[in-house]
RNA sequence: GCCCACAUAGCUCAGCUGGCAGAGCACUUCCUUGGUAAGGAAGAGGUCAUCGGUUCGAGUCCGAUUGUGGGCUCCA
């Protein structure tokens, strides 16, 4: 967010550094309400409206494409200079002025070889290489090449198919956000264009409501909280790799020993894999050709090595190190994973986009007439997993790609198998067709965050070839027949990094009693109050709680304003009162103040809480 | 990797067209011993990301490098 051309209003600035305590649970206020067409013809018009102003201070300006998307619109210009901040409020400034001037969008339509020349003697090559490209689509599919149409408003006219609003006076409240570098159709072979974003919305409240949204989206920014509530940096020195402070990895072992608690439950028994792994096992599992640009290679006594950026292989060492019986079946491998991945430099991004991550991995080895019931509890698994941080699931079916290894009638049963369990399981599911990996039918799990965004989570992928296959796995049934298993790849957090990175912006830093670094922090009123103080951590301690004891020489009002800044969520106000009867006074992080209760009885409440994992 | 921007104290940031490096918070010490979101005073803290160049003189101008941000791209 490097160009705001507008400064922010005064208060907001006062306010920027320390929001309020964020309630949990008002995530609906921050929802958008939603695109519609009217809006999108807004947005869209609004582009031409930019493009026309882009045009006016830059004679000779190449256009690329300007598409109407969520919550606003971007154009696409070649440029004889890159664009500065300033020349944003100059576009804004013009922009304006045209929509003052409300003129109309006036459709004409031109045969296509006159669409053709029309773009061609204006020399727009980009425009030009659209039509080309629609007449070749046209001629491919043996239809008639579509009509030209243009949209003219004012001085500007640009190839569209339109809609538009009737004219640019009914173009919403506007503002321009950013400008970015963006290839000419995504391609990096092709030019690079300067893209222009910006927001329209149909009246100035939810030009406002939009624009607060980004800010408090920005003051949940994960990068930021993390500075601000010592959960994790980042260095020069391994730059896309996570240094966790004592606040981080202990949210990091509480999700971990919550994932434990549930493996556990259900049977899975853990693993560790090395890391440094010699080229030729990625060799053997068809990775190497496809991912060696993303892994980290290294001579080691004239031996190719890499860090491993995946678990899957290794898991097949251990399945192989005996001969396994139908008996044995499902046998449920989890490995907490370091992984690896050379992500290019320029995607790097806190903890959303890392090149060493931890994956809450398992391989899963089934028969298959046991897939169907074990997706099925898997499907159950993730509910439950997001249950505890109050993210509600949704599914994904991705159906065999056209690259795709192993035999079709394998895939097609893989697939019914899979649709059994998510019918049965009642998930609610979208199918994509064509989009699973090349060696399987996946299922992959969304959420929506407390912002309204979605992320991608986790993954259950039913392997039927890479390891089976590519392995020579095999499993001993009843007749004395070797047979295959189908291996079932699955992480349910995905990364770790980046689900507390998600968590992080979900909860703005506020994390549920179960899941904070530091449940309580204890507040002495007075130095003399600081034996008792250190008394009550111990019994707490004593029931598992993390607790800490504010004994610096600061005033009480001062304690409670820094723990309220780390969204700690309980204080424990120690003064004569409560010394007198072992009691102390709890404030919740929502400023709500609790009746002083008894030191044990405060500590059985709280450990109770905290093992209920409530939100 | 590519385009653009940015990098000043632990954190957030100021430093106009080149002329002895600043503030608030945090930290240390002292005073204060308090009742639910900042008590007071003093002090310490910077090779202005790194390397090179221009200049009598560079935080400031130029170049390279590294990192970060906004995007593009990729993602088994």
């Amino acid at each position: 967010m490097t160009q705001q051309p507008a400064a922010p209003a005064p208060d907001e600035a006062a306010l920027g550094e320390e929001f309020d305590a964020p309630v949990r649970g008002s995530a609906e206020e921050l929802l958008d309400a939603g695109a519609h067409s009217e809006l999108d013809a807004m947005r869209h018009s609004a582009a031409h409206v930019m493009a026309e102003a882009v045009t006016g201070l830059f004679p000779g300006a190449k256009l690329g494409i300007g598409p109407a998307i969520q919550d606003g619109f971007y154009y696409d210009f070649d440029l004889p200079r890159p664009l500065t901040p300033d020349d944003l409020s100059a576009i804004e400034t013009r922009m304006a002025a045209s929509v003052a001037a409300d003129h109309p969008f006036v459709r004409h339509e031109l045969a296509p070889a006159d669409g053709r020349a029309f773009f061609a003697e204006r020399d727009q090559p980009y425009k030009v290489e659209i039509l080309d490209d629609l007449g070749a689509k046209s001629a491919a599919a043996g239809e008639p090449i579509p009509v030209t149409s243009t949209y003219e408003h004012g001085p500007f006219i640009d190839l569209c198919k339109g809609p538009h609003v009737a004219s640019t006076g009914r173009i919403g409240p506007f503002r321009l956000l950013s400008v970015a570098g963006a290839y000419w159709r995504g391609d990096e072979h092709r030019p690079m264009l300067q893209r222009i974003y910006g927001t329209v919305w149909t009246n100035q409240a939810e030009l406002d409501q939009h624009l607060w949204r980004r800010a408090e989206a920005k003051k949940r920014d994960h990068r930021r909280l993390g500075v601000q509530l010592d959960l994790f940096s980042f260095h020069d020195v391994s730059p896309g790799s996570a240094f966790w402070h004592p606040r981080g990895q202990m949210i990091w072992r509480t999700l971990e020993g919550s994932m434990r608690e549930l493996q556990l439950r259900r049977g899975y028994q853990e693993i560790s894999t090395p890391i440094l792994v010699n080229e030729k096992l990625w060799l053997q599992s068809g990775h190497l050709p496809l991912y060696a640009d993303n892994m980290f290679l290294l001579q080691v006594e004239g031996q190719t090595f890499g860090l491993k950026p995946m678990n899957c292989p290794e898991s097949t060492f251990i399945y192989r190190s005996r001969l396994r019986s139908y008996r044995d079946l499902p046998l449920r491998y989890n490995e907490y994973g370091r992984l690896h991945r050379n992500e290019r430099s320029g995607t790097l991004s806190g903890l959303t986009r890392v090149r060493q991550f931890i994956q809450d991995d398992a391989h899963i080895y089934v028969r298959p007439d046991q897939l169907a019931d074990e997706i099925e509890a898997l499907l159950g698994e993730v509910r439950e997993a997001y249950s505890w941080v109050g993210l509600t699931p949704r599914f994904a079916f991705a159906t065999k790609p056209d690259k795709a290894l192993g035999d079709p009638a394998l895939w097609e049963k893989a697939e019914a198998l899979i649709k059994e369990a998510l019918d049965r399981s009642g998930a609610q599911y979208v199918v994509k067709p064509k989009d699973g990996t090349f060696y399987a039918p996946k299922i992959d799990i969304y959420i929506d965050d407390a912002l309204g965004r979605e992320w991608q989570m986790a993954t259950i992928q039913a392997d039927l070839t890479m390891l089976p296959e590519q392995f020579d796995l095999t499993y001993i049934d009843e007749h004395g027949q070797p047979q295959r298993p189908i291996a079932i790849h699955r992480a349910i957090y995905g990364s770790l990094e980046r689900f507390i990175g998600i968590l992080v912006e979900h909860f703005a830093g506020a994390f549920p009693l179960w899941l904070a670094p530091v449940q309580a922090t204890i507040i002495p009123i007075a130095d003399r109050h600081l034996p008792p103080a250190e008394e009550l951590a111990g019994v707490l301690r004593g029931r598992g709680l993390r607790v800490d004891v504010d004994a610096s020489d600061n005033r009480m009002q001062n304690k409670i304003r820094l723990a309220q800044e780390q969204k700690i969520p309980y204080m424990l106000v120690l003064g004569d009162r409560e010394v007198e009867g072992r009691t102390a006074a709890p404030r919740t992080r929502v400023g709500e103040q609790q009746p002083a209760e008894e030191w044990s009885a405060l500590a059985d409440r709280l450990a109770r809480e905290s093992a209920a994992r409530g939100l």
